[in-house]
DNA sequence: TTGGAAAATTAACATTGTTAAGTATTTTTA
DNA sequence: TAAAAATACTTAACAATGTTAATTTTCCAA
């Protein structure tokens, strides 16, 4: 069965070529910019081929949130080796937070944009695992933290979405213009490790006297 | 001149009719239902009228945004009375996470939609005043709680940015479905509330021991 | 070589924001 | 009061979008 499989590897290339085609597009020139007519053009097929490889256009947005994921967990391969769960956690805000601000397209398809989570809601198997891996191996630093008396013992869920809610509040506020007149561009990512670093140190049963 | 001044005042009537139309779609059907036509249809004129008004869709979407600042204004009117900076602090974040589930659609386009930001850089005085004046009230009660030794000096700026971060982040992960699979929907606003109480009480001098 | 499946295309639809041109209405002026 | 000018509004149209139905082209097996 050589020919199917041949087949198989084909439309995969061509799906992979529509969706670098639409990294592409939505880097170059920005998320509206992503339309279906362009990516064929990229790819030198008519429009309506698109919708052989993909139900539509929330699905192509669906596959690139998963790469987004999948460029954060490379970013992130930088934590094995930290022991301490407070400098871990350090370290995961500024892996996100510079992952963010250096690929503000790719993090609005993971977490500001509806169309994903529309797709997941459709499925049948409709658990968002990326995100809450990602949510995971946050949770089990905190906890690691409040278990060697590290940072205080409350509520794990409230405080990683504290975190989260954070981080993110930086990173998006930022990407979409609303830190503009606070700061200039230039100093903006360096303040914004600031802010990690104020909560931090904050929560740093260690630092206090 | 009371002519000029009755049609003045028409004029100012038809922009509201017409501000109304849009809040009625985007509470009742969402964010992208707000189309012209459909807002045409409701104030019963025809669609190229709407531009005698406003100049394009974006400076609707601005004069949305303006609004729904006005309305969390109206919201922070508690805030007055509230003498210890920590207590306001916690009441302002109270106010912000239960504007923002209250009222997402107004939230989003002062928050999270470029639109009204685009209209503001294209405005000669092209300061983001409402945001501006909203980040001051934060700043200048942070820097009271460090006056009074409430919490630990730090730049406020950076402190700031980390509040007003948590909290936007904890709302527009909510609104953006990224929090669905962590709680059921009615513990959620609980939840929030509690992110910003372990926040306040992890920089709250007074609580240590 | 031919029949049928698979892959791709052409044509079309409805919807969108927006502009240009024209019409109706009201106000000003002679 | 009648003509002229300004104002208010509408009709028609354009280009772009996502998406579907119908049709053509390509390819492999019998």
């Amino acid at each position: 069965m050589g020919i199917t499989e041949r087949k198989e590897k084909q439309k995969l290339e061509i799906k992979k070529m529509i969706l670098d085609a639409s990294i592409k597009l939505f880097v170059e020139e920005g998320f509206e910019n992503v339309t279906i007519r362009k990516i064929a053009d990229l790819i030198e097929y008519s429009p309506t081929t698109v919708y052989l490889y993909f139900k539509d256009k929330n699905e192509i947005f669906y596959n690139l949130h998963e790469l987004g994921f999948q460029k954060l967990a490379e970013r992130n391969q930088n934590l094995a080796e930290i022991a301490n769960p407070i400098t871990r956690l350090h370290k995961m805000g500024e892996n996100y937070i510079d992952f963010g601000m250096a690929n503000p397209e790719f993090y609005d398809v993971m977490f500001i944009q509806r169309a994903p989570m529309q797709v997941l809601s459709e499925m049948t198997e409709c658990d968002w695992t990326h995100g809450e891996s990602a949510l995971n191996a946050l949770k089990i630093t905190i906890e690691e933290a409040m278990e060697k008396g590290l940072i205080k013992r409350a509520n794990v869920v409230a405080v990683a979405m504290a975190i989260w809610g954070m981080v993110h509040g930086l990173v998006s506020l930022a990407t979409r213009d609303r830190f503009d007149k606070l700061t200039e561009i230039k100093d903006l990512k360096a303040l914004m490790h600031q802010s990690v670093n104020w909560l931090l140190s904050s929560i740093d049963l260690s630092l206090r006297k």
